[in-house]
DNA sequence: GTCTATAGTCGGATAGAC
DNA sequence: GTCTATCCGACTATAGAC
């Protein structure tokens, strides 16, 4: 303890209310969220939000872009693999198969685990239910790309072309697997008994959605010939 | 025109309230939806909140309960059914499907339709990512049961007991089908280039999951056998 | 850049006339 | 039962000292 100011210096005000901001808005939604709660939560004087943000709706737009830029690092990675993997000529479909369960099981830890990203998953989700503003920067920029390239790959598997409304369907009931888990996750805890999602329920979840995958993988194939 | 006065007076104030409340909570969610908006949406008096609700918050739970009253009486009767066929001994496996199509498709109705019940079918969404002090009676009354029917339904498909964590699992998967639609419709809209769910939609959607839910079920015995 | 103090607005609830 | 008027607290944003 050798001369240490009162306030810790580590980050800046602007950072620790972009930080703070992410959790209060996932946890209470952008109207029940308090520019008072915000700046309790960051630790910082209440004039610290117009002066960085220019208020309350540019801090939120400011999360919403941090969102982004950190989803796209968390998941990108991942998606541009299987960008890569579909432009070949020669990928097999167990090789699309395992690329597609890969994918399932990294959103599944995105969404479902205790890290930083859940908040970021919360305020995505209640930005569909209820597009704000800024619906359209996260929906251009993250979602539609991410989808898209889904799209490809379900398709591939299906084979049929990803602009077709069963390849396009099909993928929304393959993502709706996953995100119950996240929107209604009171439901599945009280259901299930569960006490949150730990890895053993995280592995259970998984393991269910790409049995069922597989499984209208399958049918899909067998209907078709 | 003869003789009528300025205020319709068709209904009292108390009901009005009540039926427009349904509406603008579910629009804005609770801390958005403000006491002014609800009575000018109702076209009654600011003081009738308090006068017969007790207040904002009584308005709310209010609106919980006739939401309950509501679906139960709209999903009540096919979940009655369910229960019956359950309790016979001779439940056949292709009569359990056809009754399992049959609640997807109801559920489809109640979720994607235009009428008043799309209303119902959005704060009750709210309220499993957001539980307010009212989510336990919303739960108890009416989502426990309704899932729990679901799953013996289904677990009698798959040939396991209701209570294992797969037939809970494999039911929160085939809801989650189905609610996608549904908590990121401006998402699905988007990407399939809809308009919204018409009946023609509704259909696609419907024929999907059931195919996919009779996909998932075949997988499971093939599986086990 | 960060603070205090305060302006200006809007929220929900109430008192009391009718 | 329904109205107007008003209270009081909480909200976001700003002014200006330091």
């Amino acid at each position: 303890m050798v001369a240490a100011k009162a306030k810790i210096p580590t980050r800046d005000a602007k950072e620790r209310l972009l930080d703070a901001a992410i959790c209060v808005f996932a946890r209470y939604g952008f109207e029940a969220a308090s520019t008072r709660m915000l700046v309790r939560e960051a630790g910082v004087n209440i004039s610290a939000i117009p002066y960085y943000f220019g208020g309350k709706d540019g801090l939120y737009e400011a999360v919403i872009r941090q969102i982004i830029s950190i989803g796209l690092s968390e998941l990108g990675p991942q998606a541009e693999k299987l960008r890569t993997a579909l432009a070949r000529d020669d990928l097999s479909e167990a090789e699309a198969r395992q690329l597609l369960h890969a994918f399932i099981t990294a959103i599944a830890g995105f969404l479902l685990s205790g890290r930083a990203t859940l908040h970021m998953a919360q305020i995505i989700i209640r930005e569909q239910m209820q597009p704000s503003p800024v619906f359209n920067i996260l929906y251009e920029n993250m979602m539609q790309p991410m989808h898209h390239t889904v799209t490809r790959l379900i398709a591939f598997l299906l084979g049929v072309d990803a602009t077709t409304q069963d390849a396009i369907l099909c993928t929304h009931t393959v993502l709706g697997q996953l995100l119950i888990f996240k929107t209604h996750k009171e439901f599945v805890l009280r259901s299930s008994g569960w006490t949150g999602y730990g890895e053993e329920e995280t592995a259970a979840i998984v393991s269910r959605i790409i049995r069922n995958t597989d499984a209208i993988i399958a049918a899909h194939k067998g209907y078709q010939s």
